[in-house]
DNA sequence: AACTATTTATAAGA
DNA sequence: TTCTTATAAATAGTT
């Protein structure tokens, strides 16, 4: 809706980029809140502009808090979704009903982490419709993005770190040079080792628990 | 914008609201997402329907998660809203050893879940090493493509559905023609559709966290 | 769920 | 930036 048709695709002229984020920040927010007012609907819209800067932009309904909004969220998500999967825990005493509690919902989110990864495996795709898939399938191309730049930092930091300890050892003008060249090469073997891995695949697939995994610590809180 | 203009003011008939609701809050969701894309912004939109069903929608960009966004909200903000939140539960007795054995297990498989997800959408790559995150790529790559045939598979479902409601109102001997047709243009939309994102693969490459599409269901997210 | 007459949002230009 | 305006997009009311 303008003068002329665009692409939904990055803008690349920043300047260009930053207009058009805040007309649609404003679009957004107008009817955000048109929504509230028209259907009684409670809203927490936030929105980080791009990375560089990333300033925060915030509407939410009024009569609510984006605390009161994110309590409502989890619970839908908790509670809600999956109500019946699963049979409550069998624990007997009444004493102990706080903890049967927790423990449904631990199961429950159990529960739906499975499904998740199931999706994002491609495992069980049944209950999604066409624009579903579409955007897992995009989520999907950008984990597999993100990878690659990790593969490519990790190898950089790793030629680096030769280079650092190589350069303690020997003094040379065109070190440099040779060096980019064993970063380009690093990359060629990011690319073609994937190839060996493929067979991996099905063995892990049918079972996520597999990969050893370094325990670090991670913020839980929002269950 | 529609046939009438309207005031914004509460719809007072249920149906009516509902149906607006809907129909605006998928608006709102296609306008997050483009902004997504468009300004490489970072948005999450929650929204419950009116007070009494109190449903759930959720848009947020991919690569990116609704606990990071308030996370990196509660920052922005210098507040923290869930500062006592989810501590360990507290159950005291001890006839309850069986059930807290038990939750403390699923709780244990809940953060392994978590984390494998959290390698899977790349958001927590930092413990694998260059082989691993090799894997890794390999598993999302054929993800991806688990992913786009069942997207055909779905295209072509509903095609063939379509054929068969239109041949009970339409017997045409070259309808089959006619919809084959219908079917190429399916396809195409389908491969267009993942076109249109490639070029995304790219651009993710440098900026992995930003892009989104049009989103109707919401629940391929980690809470 | 579709369909359109309108209103609204907004892209490009000033 | 901000305003303007031609045009695209969203949607209210209708079928």
């Amino acid at each position: 809706m303008g003068r002329g048709k665009i692409e939904i695709k990055p803008i690349e002229n920043s300047t260009n980029r930053q207009v058009t984020y805040s007309k649609r920040r404003n679009g957004i927010f107008k009817k955000a809140h048109e929504l509230t007012v028209l259907c009684d609907a409670k809203v927490s819209l936030i929105m980080f502009s791009d990375s560089g800067s990333a300033k925060l932009h915030e509407y939410i309904s009024p009569n609510i808090s984006t605390k009161k909004i994110y309590d409502q969220y989890q619970k839908a998500l908790e509670i809600d979704l999956w109500k019946t999967h699963y049979e409550l825990f069998s624990c007997v005493s009444h004493v102990c009903r706080e903890c049967k509690k927790a423990c449904k919902k631990f199961k429950e989110t159990n529960y739906k982490l499975r499904r998740e990864i199931g999706q994002r495996i491609g495992e069980d795709l049944s209950g999604l419709n066409f624009q579903e898939l579409c955007v897992l399938e995009e989520h999907l191309c950008s984990s597999v993005a993100v990878v690659r730049e990790r593969k490519f930092h990790v190898i950089k930091t790793q030629t680096d770190t030769t280079k650092k300890k190589e350069a303690k050892c020997e003094i040379d003008p065109h070190y440099g040079v040779v060096d980019n060249g064993d970063y380009e090469s690093a990359l060629a073997l990011a690319n073609g080792a994937s190839n060996l891995y493929s067979f991996r695949l099905h063995h892990n697939y049918m079972n996520p628990l597999h990969h050893g995994i370094e325990v670090k610590s991670h913020d839980l809180r929002l269950a």
